[in-house]
DNA sequence: GCAGACCGTTCGTCAAGCCGAACGCATCGA
DNA sequence: TCGATGCGTTCGGCTTGACGAACGGTCTGC
């Protein structure tokens, strides 16, 4: 068991987002339950909270909802939010010359999270595989690195992106002073 | 109907995903099942494809699995992809000292968009609010800019990240030259 | 060699999801 | 006023998913 908890009530979670998104559509719920091919009476008690869908019933909701599945058993999410440079939660790094600023998390177990990473060239930053499906975003903002899969890094300058699977073991070499860049880390 | 199509097999998809997830956690069916607290059976027909599972039994088992629910019924993904500075697609802007270069789309309906943003100072960047529940999240690589919802922006400066509901309208104002960001538009 | 443990699959029973029909309730127009 | 239309909820039925037990298979060790 990890942190990956939902909200622990997914059919709570579903009726209320059945109801957004159907309010959010302006469809009456008949008129939902007809597109999708369900009787009006299952998709009303879904949205009361009563009953429990097979994957068949939700996937055509979803469809006549226009919504990505996904988003029926995934709470909502929030506001702006500003992090100043030199500010924000820093991630452990094994030694002084790479810092890396968690600026947003996932929320609130959503799917990537986003980091300012900063280097100094210097011993490369290697990292162990993560969970595998992980997927991991770099755009290079100033300076030079060595990027990507430790087997074949390539060597990116500013504005250049790459993207590689997290769960192979990667690296980031920084090449000059002050290199700064963006990583999304995306959990699939 | 959108192009949100998932993958129009959701019982497939799932089999393939609860196999998976149990392979990489070495546990045996019957493990998994006792764990989820469903009859080894419902497992044993859920990985071959037969059978229409419950929300809450799928529940079980992702949280049996340690796997964040949602990603049960979201396919996998790929490797390694680099787009060099000034490469890549283009999208419209309106005038010339706006660019933003799509790094990474959603693939195939993921849930985020990854842009490198090019700006100079002169007319800002006005955004038309786009879809419900899209999240924007902007981190400063170089230059200056006012960034956030139109009514009360933030200055940025190199380093500095800002997330805003990007269905209110915003603005991107670059205040220097040479002005770059990147842009994590998340669909949620 | 064989009893034992464990695996994953198959089968029959029971409960529960899904359905269609009927209901009460508003709105609208003749 | 009253029929007609559409809404969302509640009520029996049929279907089907979930369960437990039994099955065949492999591996271990006495």
């Amino acid at each position: 068991m990890a942190g990956t908890r939902d909200s622990g009530a997914p059919l709570a979670v579903i009726a209320a987002s059945l109801q957004r998104e159907r309010r959010r559509t302006g469809l009456s719920l008949a008129e939902v339950a007809r597109r999708a091919g369900v009787a009006k009476s299952t998709l009303s008690q879904l949205e009361s909270g009563t009953g429990n869908p097979s994957v068949e019933t939700l996937w055509a909701l979803s469809v006549a909802l226009d919504v990505p599945f996904a988003q029926l058993v995934q709470p909502v999410r929030p506001r702006v939010q500003v992090v100043r440079a030199g500010e924000g939660p820093r991630v452990a790094a094994e030694h002084a010359d790479y810092t890396a600023t968690l600026l947003a998390s996932c929320p609130p177990n959503a799917r990537r999270d986003i980091y300012l990473l900063a280097a100094e060239p210097g011993r490369p930053r290697e990292s162990d595989p993560h969970m595998p499906g992980v997927v991991e975003h770099v755009v290079l903002s100033t300076g030079r690195a060595l990027v990507g899969l430790t087997e074949e890094p390539v060597e990116l300058h500013p504005g250049d992106y790459i993207a590689y699977p997290g769960d192979l073991p990667h690296v980031f070499k920084a090449l000059e002073t002050a290199t700064t860049a963006v990583l999304v880390s995306e959990h699939v």
